[in-house]
DNA sequence: TACTAAGATATATTTTACATGTATCTATTG
DNA sequence: CAATAGATACATGTAAAATATATCTTAGTA
């Protein structure tokens, strides 16, 4: 089970960007700084840019910078945009209506419910609460939660504003 | 993000065990009440049987059961056994000391988290609870929890016994 | 004891999703 | 108009996973 380098890579660049607001990055800056390649990363960014992450300025002194402030994206949504299969196993498949089993097994359900509670976690997070250094979070979830997670309570998980 | 054939399988054999426990199950059983490759379906079970949750039988007559009742199968446990790559990002890999972001990203310790929160979940289904019809599991946690999946509150996740 | 049917094991091959590469187009600055 | 940036389309490479093949071992039974 991992995410495909084309999330991971997404999320290094808004990393990348949270961590350098000041100016404009290109795509060459951010390929070197984590020595990926840059033509993977044209389609990672293209991706942000489409799904509003992040604003991108063509032409001589273009590059990109984050769309909004590092407190205002959240983790599992980015996951979730960048990530094009989530289908985590073959009962998810659209043409699989054919299982012996159904419709009493109930695995489906389950690996849906343990999908819901991945992406959920990454929910609880922003940008702002990884990127580490430069600017600190606001509130500091993290280290409290190892091991022991739990949601917030009751009401809205999600915490993008 | 997709769990392995590997693991599907496996999940599928137990299921199938499950709800066959009168008599022993051959691999060609299996393959074809699934129409999965028989070839591939040999591996699995030898995992299986490894792991403890199958006994086999060889020879003439030969075949496999469960090892344990369904109730005492954990969900959690079985895909952490057959998932043999849990590594969700590239920086999972030992290798992968030289990001210029460490030691303050902190979405490697995000991702741990969320993974934590998928096992989690599966830990808190048996093989009883996903198996359907034919031996109705003890608790019926199920479709209590869907989409507001709730940890059991204080104490022990996993539930084997 | 030989035959058959089952799993055990090792190795080889195929598939496929994903990653990467190349080429060209368009936009912007100076 | 030259240089540099992203946008876009298409082609190729690659590695993990899936599948196949072959042979070995075990056990029942004729």
């Amino acid at each position: 089970m991992r995410l495909t380098k084309f999330t991971d890579y997404s999320l290094r660049v808004v990393i990348y960007l949270a961590r350098h607001p000041d100016s404009l990055a290109t795509i060459a800056d951010i390929a070197r700084e984590y020595d990926i390649p840059s033509t993977h990363l044209m389609k990672v960014v293209h991706r942000l840019a489409q799904c509003g992450y992040i604003l991108t300025v063509r032409g001589k002194g273009g590059g990109m910078r984050l769309a909004r402030t590092p407190d205002l994206i959240n983790v599992g949504d980015l996951v979730r945009d960048t990530e094009d299969n989530m289908d985590i196993a073959e009962c998810f498949s659209p043409d699989h209506q054919s299982c012996p089993m159904l419709p009493a097994c109930a695995l489906k359900s389950v690996l849906v419910e343990a999908r819901k509670s991945f992406l959920a976690t990454l929910d609880f997070y922003r940008l702002s609460d990884i990127m580490g250094g430069a600017t600190p979070s606001l509130v500091a979830p993290l280290h409290q939660a190892h091991g022991t997670f739990a949601p917030p309570s009751p009401g809205k998980k999600k915490r993008t504003s």
